[in-house]
RNA sequence: GGGGUUGUAGCUCAGGGGGAGAGCGCUUGACUCACAUUCAAGAGGUCGGAGGUUCGAAACCUCUCAACCCCA
């Protein structure tokens, strides 16, 4: 059986298998088991708009790795998943495939509409579902759920009127971001602001009832047209005067105030301000202070409103011009210049957004911003990296009050009523009847909420908030929520309140963040740039686990990466070593049967069992900190140059040659290591782990490594004389490789070597002599004392008290041996002038810990005699040559 | 304007108060019975710059330069 496995790993022929073996085994069920402790986590809820893109991968591999991490360390865990409906990126995607059948959804309908949104979901659903199996997490199935689902329709539902009937939620008349391509509002978050080269034009406004004039600058001209008044800084001297006099608003034949507000910096431009009221979110406060006319210039839909004169239904753009032709005709433009300011944009769709005055539903936030604050500031929730707390704080107390209505149809519909009488009714239950007046006609709110409201329920909505569930009572709060600092602010702060208000509680412990995954060239992937690397293809061609040991090294917490084929190949080609370590274990393995490892061990086994115990501690402590990376890359180098270069190659001979005791014990130690590693590595790379985990015997309880206990460093194991002998050994090995190199010896050009070491050294050195001769092509190993003679012609190293000789009759380049051993004096004598000043500092002596200073006693010591070695063996050279 | 991140080998990046690291690339040699998706050896760096703290700084602090990000 053994021999049918192949030399290369195939992760196409594996994974689908061992995915379908996990969910037949109900693995990654939670089954609120008492006896544990629980652990539990929340998917971020991938958007059913599309497809599953680099930065899910990410994000899932790193829930992913934790998670089974935490299953096998025997927590009772739950990793519940679910999907997004996406309000408007969904509705977005539904439009445009009507667009594409030449329909529009209001020629359609909002029934119909919402039939064919659904089986968008539907659709892409699956597809995401599909996808996320195919990287695979080990999510509990059985607990899917999506945001627009009954449950959670539910405790939307109730959250709202609660919050309505606490005030915390009121319909208002205030300055929204409106997009006029997505036709609704959206709040301030989803905005994005981009630099963007612009005019600044500046305007005369002529003095009404008294001589002169003000200017003012805008970039956006098209809103003088609803300007109401001009403001000056109070103390502005150049304007005292005016204060309380009126202007001439050109082209619109309208009269209007001149206002003293701080808000106008006298610095900026000539110190007065134009202020539109409808038009700017400052000139709408200012407007409020000072009550000011309010006057639309610009409709929702972008055009100009219909009382704006010759203005009226012009595209807000072709105003822009036409305004500034008509100003400067007409002698009122005093000038243009160029500028460069932010301009906000539909995070969406990309169109500019308006600023419009209209009416909406909003979440008033500072009740349940200081609570907040106060959880993370606490203790509460603790941000890993720590330093996105900061960002966290700093956007919570500047917040503004959370614009939740959206004037499109796939979400959650407001679940208000009005009332002829001209009530409004908000309420659990449909109404049928108005309980102010008795009346029927009721009409219900046809926006529905932002997408983030129903998130932000997320980590208890999905237990079966409102209800008491069982679910709720083990598994909430979570215990970690896994996320990328883009969306701390969208989701992540949305979640903590209202966790707090409707759970009394947070919703998670720990936050931990992720970066973004950029392109090769450091660029974020993009559909409009074209340069996203799909996931999907990188597992059909290389694998899942490649794909998330690709993403899980190269990611320093919180900090973003890039997706780069080389490393797509070098966690390729490791998956393969592993495969191939793991095979050889297994050809060695025929007619074992596991029985504990054996009371003697060799130095080879104490010290791989020694490095494994380090590894497994070490690997341990930083999954527990989050460092997934730093973790991953630990068992990358030990399983590749621990146990493959030397543990493995030291393994041949005594399986070999070996007596069948010998045999025997480097089986079980083999065997041993082995079953640790792929346990180490099964939350990086599950699907190979578990197939090979599938190969090797059993023992009872061990059918699959999703459940295998997670290995725990043992303090038995634990070896400091075989880290310090095989330290000493592989020295020498690295050595004679080295000088053998140096001549250009290939392992099949046999050469003897000959050792000569303080009598104290001998015992060690004569144990392992065959290994020394097999581990560097050399043969005979000769070992002599200090006072024997070394060979007269020979290449020379120093390992430690230990004089490595090449012997080479003739063949020594003396010149080159020469140059050789002097360039290394000249590094020897840089490190000791470096140890011996150290040491000749008072300072150091006093003040430095005394474990460092007796260290660099040691260090020029060995310096010291190094020094003296090399010196005797380059006069006896130079003797030699001079001959 | 406010806040943040990054700057270490040719490239991509780890690390981190006490002898500069990895992968890839490069040079040399090897089809060695687990693996050429491999093995062995090597070259390559005043750890962005300047001050400071310290016995000791590439690491901590301040300033500075550069690139990027978020917020206003």
């Amino acid at each position: 059986m053994n021999a049918t496995i192949p030399t290369v790993y195939e992760p196409e022929k594996v994974e689908d298998k061992i995915y379908q073996f996990w969910l037949e085994g109900n693995y990654f069920r939670a089954e609120r088991e008492k006896d544990k402790e629980p652990f539990s986590m929340v998917i971020p809820p991938p958007n059913v708009t599309g497809t599953l893109h680099m930065g899910h991968a990410l994000n899932n591999t790193i829930q992913d790795v934790i998670v089974r991490f935490k299953r096998m360390q025997g927590y009772d865990t739950l990793w519940l998943p679910g999907t997004d409906h996406a309000g408007i990126a969904t509705q977005n995607k539904v439009e445009e495939h009507l667009q594409s059948e030449g329909l529009s959804r209001h020629q359609v309908g909002r029934e119909a509409f919402l039939e064919k949104a659904w089986l968008w979901k539907e659709e892409y659903h699956g597809r995401i579902i599909r996808q996320l199996h195919k990287l695979g997490v080990s999510c509990d199935w059985s607990r899917e759920r999506f945001t627009m689902d009954e449950g959670c329709s539910e405790a939307v539902r109730e959250v709202f009127v609660t919050l309505y009937e606490r005030g915390l939620i009121y319909r208002g008349n205030y300055m929204i971001n409106w997009c006029p391509r997505c036709h609704t509002a959206i709040s301030d978050i989803e905005v994005e602001h981009e630099e963007k080269p612009s005019t600044l034009s500046h305007i005369r406004y002529l003095g009404a009832g008294w001589e002169g004039e003000i200017v003012v600058a805008t970039t956006r001209v098209e809103t003088m047209l609803g300007d109401t008044a001009v403001a000056v800084h109070p103390e502005d001297e150049r304007y005292s005067g005016l204060i309380g006099k009126k202007v001439h608003l050109p082209l619109m034949n309208r009269e209007i105030p001149i206002i003293a507000d701080e808000y106008v910096d006298p610095s900026f431009g000539s110190g007065a301000v134009k202020i539109t009221p409808a038009h700017d979110p400052n000139d709408f406060e200012i407007g409020i202070r000072h009550d000011l006319e309010v006057i639309e210039a610009i409709a929702s839909d972008g055009k100009m409103s219909a009382d704006m004169g010759n203005y009226a239904g012009m595209d807000r753009f072709e105003a822009r011009e036409k305004v500034l032709q008509d100003l400067h005709k007409q002698g009122f433009l005093s000038r243009v210049e160029e500028y460069s300011h932010a301009v906000g944009h539909c995070q969406r769709c990309s169109t500019e957004i308006e600023p419009l005055l209209s009416l909406q539903w909003f979440v008033k936030m500072s009740p349940l911003a200081e609570p907040a604050v106060a959880a993370v500031n606490e203790g509460l929730i603790r941000f890993v990296p720590e330093r996105f707390s900061r960002l966290y704080i700093n956007w919570m107390e500047n917040i503004r009050d959370w614009c939740i209505s959206r004037q499109i149809w796939w979400g959650h519909r407001i679940p208000a009523w009005y009332c002829s009488c001209g009530e409004i009714i908000v309420s659990r239950e449909d109404p049928t009847r108005c309980p102010f007046c008795g009346g029927i006609e009721l009409e219900q709110d046809p926006d529905v909420l932002d997408t983030w409201f129903s998130s932000a329920l997320w980590p208890f909505s999905t237990m079966g908030w409102p209800q008491e569930t069982a679910d709720l009572q083990r598994y909430f709060p979570t215990s970690v929520l896994v996320t990328g600092y883009d969306i701390i602010t969208f989701w992540v702060a949305r979640m903590i309140f209202m966790s707090q208000t409707f759970m009394k509680d947070v919703p998670f412990k720990d936050v931990s963040v992720h970066g973004l995954v950029r392109d090769a060239q450091g660029q974020k992937m993009s559909k409009s740039l074209g340069n996203g690397v799909d996931p999907l293809e990188v597992i059909a061609q290389y694998g899942a686990d490649t794909l998330r040991f690709t993403l899980i090294t190269g990611q320093a917490p919180g900090n973003d990466q890039r997706f780069r084929d080389e490393s797509v190949e070098a966690s390729r080609n490791f998956a393969n070593k592993i495969w191939n370590a793991s095979r050889y274990v297994l050809m060695n393995l025929e007619d074992f049967n596991p029985s504990g490892l054996p009371a003697t061990l060799s130095r080879h086994d104490r010290w791989i069992l020694d490095r494994f115990n380090n590894v497994a501690r070490k690997t341990t402590e930083l999954l527990d900190q989050y460092e997934l990376g730093e973790a991953a890359r630990t068992v990358y180098d030990y399983l590749w140059g621990d146990f493959c270069d030397w543990y493995i190659e030291l393994s041949k001979k005594p399986l070999q040659g070996g007596d069948d005791t010998e045999k025997e014990r480097v089986k079980a130690v083999l065997y041993y290591v082995l079953k640790g590693t792929l346990k180490l590595l099964h939350p990086f790379m599950p699907f190979i782990s578990e197939e090979l985990w599938q190969y090797l015997p059993h023992e009872k309880g061990e059918e699959a490594i999703v459940k295998a206990p997670w290995p725990e460093a043992l303090p038995r194991f634990a070896d400091e004389e075989a880290r310090k002998e095989m330290s000493m050994v592989m020295s020498v090995i690295r050595a004679i490789r080295n000088l053998r190199s140096e001549v250009n010896l290939s392992p099949g050009q046999n050469s003897g070597i000959v050792l000569r070491m303080p009598e104290d050294y001998r015992g060690l050195f004569h144990q392992e002599r065959e290994a020394i001769a097999d581990m560097s092509w050399t043969d005979p190993v000769t070992i002599i004392e200090a006072r024997e003679d070394k060979p007269s012609q020979a290449l020379s190293a120093l390992v430690d008290k230990i004089e490595v000789y090449l012997p080479l009759e003739g063949l020594v380049d003396l010149e080159r041996e020469i140059g050789r051993l002097e360039k290394e004096l000249y590094a020897l004598e840089k490190d000791l002038n470096q140890t011996v000043g150290k040491l000749a500092n008072e300072n150091f002596l006093r003040r430095a810990p005394v474990e460092v200073v007796h260290k660099e006693r040691a260090k020029k010591e060995e310096f010291n005699a190094r020094r003296e070695k090399l010196l005797s063996r380059l006069e006896e050279l130079r003797g030699m040559s001079s001959l």
